[in-house]
DNA sequence: TTACAATTGATAATTATTATTAGAAGGGGT
DNA sequence: ACCCCTTCTAATAATAATTATCAATTGTAA
């Protein structure tokens, strides 16, 4: 794998941003720096950077993949409102896959715990609008 | 909610089925029944069905939504190959929202567990190929 | 039985993503 | 420096899954 300039950018953007975000947010900051990108070559860089193991890749409940500069393995929660994801302190030593192995016969290769909710952000958005309709 | 005719067959076969149904394979299902389905249909009402609380809709990693008969709290396995769905026994109470909860404001309102792998049919199949590859 | 809302089928539109393709660019080996 | 080979890119088309639109139909209730 080359490490091409708009390569570098789009590992350098998601690493600098500390969030979890998804293509097309990425290609919204990249394109800032490289206005000429195209989103096919975000995706594609993308899937290649997760392929190597360099970002992490987050599919989360049926939405927009999102991805990941943390690559150690931890847990997510997401808001469903606003879509974001954050990480969570989940002890993943509670889980032991190989008791759960035997159940149906797979082999079993990862998993994931996944909470969901509403974020800090949305919670204070929806109490303004309530305190809004009070008026 | 009206239990109309193309309500009430969509959730038996789904029942029936006993398996983890995509909307367009319970379509495929349906329209043996009701030739003149609507696909638009099966979707909506599975989206009814499911907010009522009378189905559970599982959205798995990135791929097709799944519905389920059984809404009773439980978590999943996944084929990463052939994309089945299966329940796996894995203790929720071993899992406390609570404790996550304070981690970044979220009001958490549910959480699952997702494992995946290779179900036993597909690992048969690899191993059948591998064989047929040494003659 | 009339009137109104819910539902349907057909189809268009949307969203997220992947595939295609022709051209550009990087990096040896000579 | 020049050629060759591979990788990569931008632009665009194609695809997959889902949702929206809308006119026609059906069920319910006054």
């Amino acid at each position: 794998m080359r490490m091409t300039s708009q390569r570098e950018i789009i590992l350098k953007e998601l690493q600098d941003s500390h969030q979890h975000l998804s293509a097309d947010e990425l290609y919204e900051r990249v394109k800032k720096i490289m206005p000429r990108i195209s989103l096919a070559t975000v995706y594609r860089n993308l899937e290649t950077l997760s392929e190597a193991g360099i970002i992490g890749k987050l599919e989360i409940s049926g939405r927009q993949k999102r991805f990941d500069f943390d690559i150690h393995p931890h847990d997510h929660i997401y808001c469903l409102q606003c879509h974001r994801v954050d990480n969570i302190d989940f002890d993943r030593n509670l889980v032991n896959p190989a008791e759960v192995a035997s159940d149906k016969g797979y082999q079993i290769t990862g998993y994931r715990v996944e909470f969901k909710g509403i974020c800090s952000a949305c919670r204070r958005n929806q109490k303004k609008r309530e305190d809004g309709d009070k008026k």
